[in-house]
DNA sequence: TAGTGGTCTAGACCACGGT
DNA sequence: CCGTGGTCTAGACCACTAA
């Protein structure tokens, strides 16, 4: 898989910032300097230093030059990147996955609006328990059209569906929309949260799209009010 | 104030799948009719179509064209915007604001860290009660240094700090990191929001840059469980 | 005035999808 | 094969900051 110049170059930077080589409120090398020791042109660095960018990693000042934003925190969740559970969790501790139910069913109305299915087709039901460091972290409940994510096995969905998704399947993610609210907790929360009666849930809903614009997930994640959080950065 | 060429063509299109002429899944003109059309180059318009994509309303495929991911949805944020209050929610309905409590104060340590203090530097500490059409919709706790944001007072209190500090102070917007929470409700919120004792409320927590990279707002958000929603739209 | 980042161009070549 | 979007270049000019 070939990556293209610019991602190279964001990904060898943000290394070193998350690595201290470079660190908050110091100037990177000016754009000439990097374009010369990447040996690209002055537009593909650009093109870097704009996901740092949005990533909130770094900040640049016309006329002066370009200053990393934040020294790095393994809980900080880089701008726009969404890779599923796993992906943001593994790399701030141990993560596993019980399976609290699993089932192909048809989909209700709304869901098939929002996954924009046709008649016929069935989706995948899960629902997930999913721990860090063995405590409980978020109670994920997910639908997925069958056919777009075939071959679903035990094994895949105790351990992470993106992976299998990304590569096996050979797809690639695209846009999430998010939407948070508070919940108050329900019996299944109190089973498997481990969390008490009146204590409030974080829920996140979300349609996840491929890059080709299908939406292929939509799912609801319920993270207990004194450990989950979520945190995502925007920028104007 | 004059803006890139790239962000004109992206207003511009953003406008016309607002309106509606182009439809969701429909095919936007491919990039050399764009480039004919806004007598520009394909670069630009590429760099304004990025835009779009990053906010999720357009995707693209290869070999194939650029279409609009989804029709026009008041509630919805586009991408990476945040523009505070008034800017996101004065095109839903009617937007206005009571004030709470106003002060000058010397900020905690933990508020000197986040918002990048030395000592001597005193906050604006503002409370304040939202209402979309009347109706109370959050409860902000709000911290602003004295030294980067002069001159508040009660009318702009009443109105909005974003655009004072944009359009007044001549300030630009730069990233934002906010973090979501489940919270209980406790007595300001019953007071304020109009919420019942066991209500949870969802809890933004945010700090907000300038594009120089200094942090100027430190705000705690509190929405009601059954009304408050935040979405938002992230990207690989 | 010198040095920085921001914008823009014209043109080249590549990767992919459908015919 | 053609038409689509994706990447990349070299170079130009502008806007802003600091000395």
């Amino acid at each position: 898989m070939k990556s293209a110049k610019y991602e190279i170059i964001a990904n060898d930077i943000r290394n070193k910032i998350r690595r201290n080589h470079f660190k908050k409120d110091q100037p990177l090398p000016n754009q000439d300097e990097l374009t010369k020791k990447y040996n690209t042109s002055r537009v593909t660095i650009q093109r870097a230093l704009n996901i740092l960018k949005i990533e909130g990693l770094i900040y640049t000042k016309i006329g002066v030059g370009t200053f990393v934003q934040r020294d790095y925190d393994p809980f900080y969740i880089e701008g726009l990147k969404y890779g599923g559970f796993t992906d943001n969790y593994s790399r701030i501790g141990n993560v596993n996955s019980k399976i609290i139910s699993y089932d192909v069913r048809s989909p209700e109305e709304a869901e098939k609006k929002l996954l924009e299915l046709k008649d016929n087709q069935m989706v995948h039901d899960i629902v997930r328990v999913r721990y860090l460091d063995g405590e409980p972290l978020v109670l994920e409940y997910t639908i997925m059209p069958v056919s777009i994510i075939p071959g679903l096995n035990k094994e895949i969905l105790e351990n992470s569906i993106y992976s299998y998704i990304t590569n096996e399947l050979g797809l690639k993610l695209g846009s999430a929309t998010r939407n948070f609210t508070a919940d108050k907790s329900d019996a299944y929360d109190h089973k498997y949260l481990e969390c008490d009666i009146h204590d409030p849930v974080l829920e996140v809903e979300q349609v996840v799209f491929l890059d080709n614009g299908k939406p292929f997930e939509y799912s609801q994640v319920r993270y207990p009010y004194n450990k989950g959080a979520v945190t995502v950065t925007n920028i104007i």
